[in-house]
RNA sequence: CGGGGUGUAGCGCAGCUGGUAGCGCGCUUGGUUCGGGACCAAGAGGCCGGGAGUUCAAGUCUCCCCACUCCGACCA
């Protein structure tokens, strides 16, 4: 039976991926416009992800012994230019306050458009002995860049993060650091998110400003696109120098500190939407959906059938589920539709035939697969579906990268294969600038990483021709 | 920041060559429905994105802003 069109309709992705992923972040009602340009709003449902995401990553990060702190959100102007690389990458997309009341400032403040500098002239005041290090910080906050085109979670003028902050004793142990904290990435993506990533270092040219060396995870989207999910940077003691952080060493000499800096911001949620996202709506892995199984009361009016919904509910519940139930006065068509939307990953629905028959049903979200379970084995029957949607959409997306990561032994080759087939190409590559100019400019592609896994493809860059130092991905990005 | 598109009710839109605003959905109330986006009835809801101008008269014409959106360049 075809369906009317109705309001929540969403663009098909197959028509208009652009339109298909802003349809799904204000029908989903995950965010909203403000009134400043570039400004979004984290509405009830957005946010409600975005804790989830928060709570799990927060717990991984204190594992390893990281701590939480809060640092201000303006930067003096002269903290901010102390180190020169820092502020060429940013100083284009600082937002200032230039007025405190109505006096003006005798300095202006930046907006924190990233902290290393305020944990920097923060540690040149508390460190002194190499008996304080390590110090593991982090901090969940908002950073503001002045972007020129936004859309939502993947590029506003504010966004939401967390940015880990750390200071070693030794170089080798802070590139531990950056490198624990890439795997951290790594595996809440894959894990959690059901984002298969490719791990990998950036080139000069995509590195972070001021780092010595930039890791990355990169993901595919349904589109082909590659999405930057996380970074984690190792500085060496560049800005250890630059902001004169020092501590007295266990010889007694006064020595600066090796840091990190590593960040995974609210992009993650629109990373999910275009990982695992359909033309119904949203898809959401069970681990950080809001509503893990909404309860539908099918025939709701007759006898018994609410109680019988809601002695569910209150059985999920007490097993730990994410559980709510719709008694609204919605047709079942519009409910179901509405929950897909949202992308909650499990529905159950119980009516008066099912309770004769003493079971329910439950319905993925990311399949559409019914099941039939018994009402004494709900729990788990629930436990494992839920798995399942977990595993299904890791599956899925896995395929996605695995099918679309192509090799090409010239740039020509590496052209069509991008305008042909989309998703990551992958090539040796000499190293040098020119070459990546040269990708980008002709097949308009940028290099993604160079993949801590290599791979030999051959002896020579696919540009130049000349000796090749490694293998590289590339890709169109997000 | 360059190029295109769009701003009229909460959402989606209509409003021709100017005459003071309409439709569908949603919302409210009442009733009938209820296993995939139900139906009937009665309501509420608008400085037509903002500002200037032309005109007796502007949603409609002119100019300037602003916002959103898509495509590039730049960046999480």
């Amino acid at each position: 039976m075809a369906k009317e069109k109705k309001v929540e309709q969403i663009t098909d992705m197959e028509v208009d991926f652009a339109q298909w992923y802003t349809d799904i972040c204000r029908k989903a009602e995950l965010v909203e416009y403000a009134s400043v340009k570039g400004f979004t709003i984290l509405r009830p449902y957005g946010y409600a992800i975005w804790e989830n995401m928060q709570q799990l990553m927060d717990a991984e990060f204190k594992k390893t012994g990281h701590v939480n702190v809060a640092m201000p959100v303006l930067i003096p102007e002269s903290l901010l230019k102390k180190e020169g690389e820092l502020v060429n990458g940013f100083a284009p997309e600082c937002a200032w306050v230039t007025m405190g009341g109505n006096e003006e400032l005798e300095e202006r403040l930046a907006f924190r458009p990233t902290s290393e500098t305020m944990f920097c002239d923060h540690w040149s005041r508390v460190l002194h002995s190499y008996r304080e290090l390590p110090m593991l910080y982090n901090q969940w906050c908002s950073v503001i860049r002045w972007e020129k085109t936004t859309r939502p979670f993947l590029r506003s003028r504010e966004f939401w993060w967390q940015e880990g902050h750390t200071i070693h004793e030794t170089a080798e142990e802070a590139q531990a650091e950056t490198e624990q904290q890439l795997n951290c990435y790594a595996d809440f993506y894959e894990n959690v998110l059901a984002i298969p990533v490719v791990r990998g270092r950036k080139t000069e040219k995509e590195k972070f400003a001021g780092a010595e060396a930039t890791y990355t995870v990169e993901c595919m989207m349904k589109d082909r696109k590659a999405l930057q999910g996380a970074t984690s940077h190792y500085f060496g003691d560049k800005f250890s120098r630059a902001y004169g952080v020092t501590f007295t060493g266990r010889d007694n000499k006064l020595q600066y500190p090796f840091q990190t800096s590593w960040g995974s911001t609210t992009r993650m949620i629109g990373a999910v939407i275009m990982a695992h996202g359909d033309n119904n709506g949203l898809v959401l892995p069970p681990k950080i959906a809001p509503i893990q199984v909404i309860i539908l009361p099918v025939a709701q009016h007759k006898p018994g059938v609410l109680e019988a919904a809601s002695a569910l509910r209150d059985r999920l519940k007490a097993a730990g589920v994410r559980v709510q139930m719709d008694d609204s006065d919605n047709s079942m068509g519009w409910k179901c539709a509405q929950y897909e939307m949202k992308g909650v990953p499990l529905r159950v629905e119980i009516g008066p035939r099912d309770m004769e028959a003493g079971q329910c049903v439950l319905v993925r979200r990311n399949d559409g697969e019914k099941t039939v379970v018994a009402l004494d084995a709900l729990e788990a029957a629930v436990t494992e579906q839920l798995e399942l949607v977990q595993k299904g959409l890791y599956e899925k997306a896995k395929k996605n990268l695995d099918e679309h990561t192509y090799a090409a032994y010239s740039l020509e080759e590496a052209k069509e294969l991008q305008e042909q087939k989309g998703g990551f190409i992958k090539t040796m590559w000499c190293g040098e600038l020119e070459c990546e100019l040269k990708m980008k400019e002709q097949a308009g592609m940028s290099s993604r990483c160079m993949p801590l896994q290599q791979e030999k493809l051959g002896e020579v860059c696919a540009c130049c021709g000349k000796p090749a130092k490694t293998m590289i991905y590339w890709g169109v990005a997000y």
